[in-house]
DNA sequence: CGGATAGAGTGGTCTTAACCAGTTGCGTCG
DNA sequence: CGACGCAACTGGTTAAGACCACTCTATCCG
């Protein structure tokens, strides 16, 4: 029972064992002591803790004063809130995500997407249908749609993996900068029921979302579907003097 | 230049300063250095870099390893559709808003609730249940959870009308100030089904929330079930240069 | 037999102290 | 005069340990 001693910082590959370790757990079923794993691992308390921190924020496991760390119940976390440090698709939960492109093609926008992204109707409109895959469970199908000038040249490999914003930033010169996303309950329809491996008619939450450039020009608009029962939006909410 | 010697955490103490010490400052300068703060407020720096995670997460600070660590390019970090007049359950649509309650009455927290609440499990807590109406058409049913001896002396009236998080304010004392929220995807079952007006199983969104006042005491805690076909999460997200 | 209590075990916070890794600017050498 | 490179910043990561607060349990006393 010990670490990989695989390169990048000792924090995320206590993480990952972590992750794994827990991969075969029930929800809530306690992890051992942080003392005990510090040992066993061979690392410092601060340094578990940093990596337990990590899977708390996530959701994946829950911390009880005075009583221990147990495994949370089996759900994805996506915090909305812009994440310092990778792309904010990328759900704090780990595990092993990947995206199984299933539609890759432009097409003229057509009269609703035209509106989305303030486009003229018969623009050129870059159409990605992605499954998100994580430990082979699917999780989530996205439908991407960008302004095809933005993109010219991009390819499905460059969705498979890694950050997407940052092949935009760093390959198109397209500099993210805010999001408008609306979140709203649904129930799977037959196509989405079979992608996900989910019966017909199951819970799950449609997420829209339209993002923008620096200068404010629309640079994809997103419908996303995702499994009710593993995933979980969590925001922070702040109030200044004056709310009611 | 010191820390409040108030009670608390200290690297809540911390963050409370910074945010003073930020406040009349304008976007993108520096503040001073990590290790120049630890002398001047006398705290170790794990404790100060908990203190700048904070408002680097919130978005208002930002880092930049080698130059220094600089106020947040936007002043304001709103996460989440918190409106500036009225509380943020915002209804989506204009019409006329009642609550219509169907339960009010204090009891022992019990364990689940006590841990929620972070209050002994005899406490007594006041638990609320309303169904939420616009035009006479149901949208909503909120199941809050207070600490009675934050809200002794509240009665059905304050919560019919009107915003609940003022009453907190100018009767209670209560400050709101933040609040955590998450959002899953749920279908009804026969009792909500049936006080919603829609079939069971119908698409619903679970909201949980847990609201802190200035202080980070634990002021409710509210699970609500929205009608899915009526109710739309709405946020707005800011990514800084830096994010991927 | 029941309730109070002490102890052991848990996570929570904070300190001190290194060293690593980028960034910047100034001094030196070509 | 210009370019290189070192030194002195910056934040980033990890360590080891102390002590606090909370929870549970087992034991002791009424």
């Amino acid at each position: 029972m010990t670490l990989n001693t695989g390169a990048g910082l000792k924090r995320d590959r206590v993480r990952d064992f972590l992750l794994d370790f827990v991969a075969d757990m029930k929800a809530g079923e306690a992890i051992p002591s942080e003392r005990d794993l510090c040992k066993e691992l061979g690392v410092s308390r601060p340094t578990l803790r940093a990596a337990i921190d990590d899977l708390v924020r996530s959701g994946v496991l829950v911390r009880e004063h005075g009583r221990g760390t147990f495994t949370g119940p089996h759900r994805v976390t996506q915090a909305l809130a812009a994440t310092p440090s990778g792309s904010f698709y990328a759900p704090p939960a780990e595990g092993h995500w990947l995206s199984r492109i299933l539609e890759f093609g432009a097409a003229p926008a057509g009269p609703q997407l035209a509106r989305r992204l303030q486009l003229a109707p018969a623009a050129l409109v870059l159409r990605v249908v992605r499954l998100r895959v994580v430990d082979d469970e699917p999780m989530a199908i996205e439908r991407l749609h960008l302004p095809h000038v933005l993109v010219d040249g991009l390819v499905p490999d460059d969705m498979e993996s890694g950050s997407f914003y940052r092949v935009l930033r760093e390959r198109f010169g397209v500099d993210v900068r805010s999001a408008v996303q609306t979140i709203e309950a649904t129930v799977t329809d037959e196509t989405e029921a079979a992608l996900l491996s989910v019966p017909e008619h199951f819970p799950a939450l449609m997420v829209e979302r339209t993002t923008r450039d620096v200068n404010g020009g629309i640079v994809e608009f997103t419908r996303s579907i995702y499994r009710g029962d593993r995933y979980r939006v969590t925001s922070e909410l702040h109030f200044d003097a004056a709310s009611g």
